[in-house]
DNA sequence: ACCCAGGCGGGCG
DNA sequence: CGCCCGCATGGG
């Protein structure tokens, strides 16, 4: 696909202060499982696939607060811009988010190593299969199986000659057979995948409900085959911007129950709870940064003799 | 061989 | 409600 845009024009979004590309989108979101980042001799190269198009950002070292873009499939120079400033949270009033949650020293020193990572915003159906892909499933494998289905049922767009796969429709997908996506690597989440996607391709309504609240769109989500508590978290806070949401997965406990609770074992509602108090309507950033210093940092993993 | 992975639905008490 | 189990698949 890089080649492709080898004479594309290229356009500039300029004053983007601090944003850290590479956390934002190595962090367990959305872009980490559909999106190609490099970074040679100082240039950042990122490429990505929405149902709409393909976008491609570069950043120059010496121009650290110029992004730079281009473009095919259906985007205008405006309307890919809009897509790249929503993506990556460029609105958001990161001086007061920081100073919501920097609470401890633990936080303190997560904001500080992952300094410039945003809760990227996503589209609602993206968001729905990444994360009906994600559950009981690891990031290396996740990326394997979107990225086969971008490639077996994505739309092809032509530009310059040059074909490229889009992310796939909810009705292709809702139209596709058990077998051929079992075929893609989904396993027994196949029915799942199917079922949800005729669930938004009937109801396009699906896709634009991100003005209802949170509690009531959480119970809607629920609805939906295969999205139960985080999951439906996950589609809340990176495809509906609803940032108080705090998907709770397996390293988000570990790393909740070992720097707050001593180690001690807690339940999934104290910990909803607990963040709640803590974070309140900012807990969804907190949540990521938790997660990936958790991550990077194997908090509270235990080793193979069964210690910490 | 064994364990784990950004969990969920269904069945049971 | 809360708890427990099976679940496809591949990598460490």
């Amino acid at each position: 696909m890089t080649g492709a845009f080898a004479e594309a024009q290229l356009y500039t979004i300029p004053n983007v202060i601090g944003l850290n590309i590479r956390a934002s989108i190595e962090s367990g979101q959305p872009l980490t499982f559909h999106a190609n980042y490099k970074l040679d001799d100082g240039t950042e190269r990122l490429d990505y696939v929405t149902q709409d198009g393909v976008i491609r950002l570069q950043r120059e070292r010496a121009r650290p607060d110029a992004l730079l873009y281009s473009f095919a499939g259906n985007y205008t120079r405006s309307s890919a811009r809009d897509e790249i400033a929503s993506r990556f949270g460029l609105s958001h009033d990161m001086r007061r988010i920081y100073s919501r949650i920097r609470t401890d020293r633990f936080m303190d020193n997560a904001v500080s190593s992952l300094y410039g990572m945003r809760v990227t915003e996503n589209h609602p159906w993206e968001a729905t299969l990444c994360y009906l892909i994600s559950q009981f499933n690891n990031i290396k494998r996740i990326r394997g199986i979107v990225r086969g289905m971008i490639s077996r049922f994505g739309d092809t767009v032509e530009q310059d000659g040059i074909a490229f796969k889009l992310f796939p429709s909810p009705e292709r997908i809702s139209k596709a057979s058990i077998n051929e996506l079992m075929a893609c690597g989904t396993g027994f989440r196949a029915k799942y995948i199917k079922n949800t996607a005729r669930a938004f391709s009937e109801n396009p309504g699906y896709a634009g409900m991100h003005g209802t609240e949170y509690g009531e769109l959480k119970n809607r989500l629920m609805d939906l085959d295969g999205v139960g508590d985080k999951v439906a978290d996950c589609i809340l806070l990176f495809g509906y911007r609803k940032h108080m949401a705090f998907p709770i997965d397996v390293w988000i406990k570990r790393v909740v129950e070992e720097v707050y609770f001593d180690g001690r074992k807690q339940k999934i509602s104290e910990i909803h709870g607990f963040a709640d108090r803590k974070w309140g309507s900012y807990a969804g950033y907190a949540q990521q940064y938790l997660f990936e210093s958790g991550r990077r940092n194997r908090i509270g993993v235990r080793n193979d003799k069964g210690h910490r």
